[in-house]
DNA sequence: CACATAAGTGGCTTTAAGCCACTATTTGCT
DNA sequence: AGCAAATAGTGGCTTAAAGCCACTTATGTG
């Protein structure tokens, strides 16, 4: 390569084009709870390649719209689902000569935190068909490409978080209760809370106010919290073991 | 696109080079302790854009050379240091239309860990600079592109890492002393830490075997330790807060 | 052979989680 | 009206692991 005095110099001359470069996109798990259970955005492949199956809503970062990577991650989620205020995270990059046959490519992964009450899917432009499923039940899908491995990090990301920080709370709706919140805890850890360790918990983070309102039911009502600072999470400093 | 009846099909009319890619780089913050202090590893820039400036070791991926993602970061390693056995682990992906003045780019960062008396710092092929630089003093030194950022990004994680699990003693050489991990530990979380809780932490995590030597010095001799499984790093359930 | 020095331990305090039974507040049934 | 069922929310003890700090131990040195 020939050498320049001034930078200016050098990128008059250079010329991206002239450079083998991986393919790059990117993919996210959108999680919900829903029906008692942690649901993940899937869409069913309209074009080749894995034409037909089931995938992780992603795609090419476009350098015109997107100014940046978490714009691209943004973009779609918007396409999605309609959604455009999530909880987001990045979780992993995954890149490879082999995960996709159109040849060596690289994808940075995200996941999405969103309220069951905030999305009704909508069919996107190319009116691909896109579903909720459950993340047991993931497993008998056979996800295009590497998918299910970058599920499986983004999943374990969010498991692992839900026992030392308060980021379920990005997938509740704007009010709910104590339980509610503990429900939604126990759903991603898998396995029952204490109840008085939770409450002592979430009360010690200071994350919540009371609405003042209370929900009613066939029993005793519950109060109903907000979430204080979206956006905020707070860490704890012990793991939550999960009781039984 | 027009579209095709099967993949194969597909694939055969498939060409890269159509698209407008970003550039696609691995950077890398490869950290070790000497001196009392957590130092990186810089490299000057032989090259435009940013000639001669300090900055993060790292590259192009080779869709030749790599198989992926880490492969690359191996490669830089090796190149810069010579080690090929160090702890690396994934921080997180940089990638925007500005951080980089030929062009919309993205940086995937990693961060080593290696022990001081594994490396003699090598001139590469293209005979850089190449200097070990204590992290307190990287402010002073403007790196090139977003490298600070990424650098900062890599040594949170490292401080996070340090109150939870044991992934420090891969900065230690074969053999040490449980004062010596200590001090690392302490370099690394930049406070000092209680010295019977750090022993019943190191102790619960069963971690290290003793060597059977000793080391000796002007005061009563301390027992030299080695890593039981290298490569695996223990999780503790509650963080260490630092002493005093 | 005392003494300086650093390695390593004993044992109490503190913090936050686990456990589980108890009280509180509502609806709905008789 | 009164009582049962059901779920919300709390009191108070136990347990696990970190913090604290003084004490004991082993070695080289004058």
């Amino acid at each position: 390569m020939a050498d320049y005095d001034t930078e200016e110099e050098f990128l008059k001359h250079y010329n991206v084009r002239q450079y083998d470069l991986p393919l790059a996109t990117v993919d996210m798990a959108i999680f919900t709870v829903q029906d008692q259970q942690l649901q993940v955005l899937l869409v069913k492949r309209a074009l080749h390649p894995a034409k037909g199956q089931w995938a992780l809503p992603g795609g090419f970062i476009d350098m015109k719209k997107d100014q940046s990577l978490s714009d691209t991650a943004y973009r779609k989620l918007k396409e999605k689902t309609g959604v455009d205020t999530p909880y987001l995270e990045q979780v992993a990059t995954f890149g490879n000569a082999s995960r996709d046959p159109r040849g060596w490519s690289l994808t940075v992964s995200y996941f999405a935190l969103i309220s069951s009450d905030q999305t009704t899917l909508s069919m996107d432009s190319r009116s691909e068909e896109v579903a909720w499923v459950p993340v047991t039940q993931v497993g008998e899908l056979e996800l295009a490409f590497d998918h299910e491995q970058i599920l499986q990090a983004c999943h374990e990301r969010l498991r692992a978080k839900v026992q030392y920080t308060s980021v379920p709370v990005n997938l509740m709706p704007e009010v709910f209760t104590l339980v509610e919140l503990q429900k939604t805890f126990e759903i991603i850890l898998g396995s029952p809370i204490e109840k008085k360790s939770f409450r002592r918990r979430i009360a010690d983070a200071d994350i919540l106010e009371e609405t003042g309102e209370m929900k009613s039911g066939p029993s005793r009502p519950a109060k109903l919290y907000r979430v204080k600072n979206k956006g905020e999470n707070y860490f704890f400093t012990r793991l939550m073991e999960g009781a039984r």
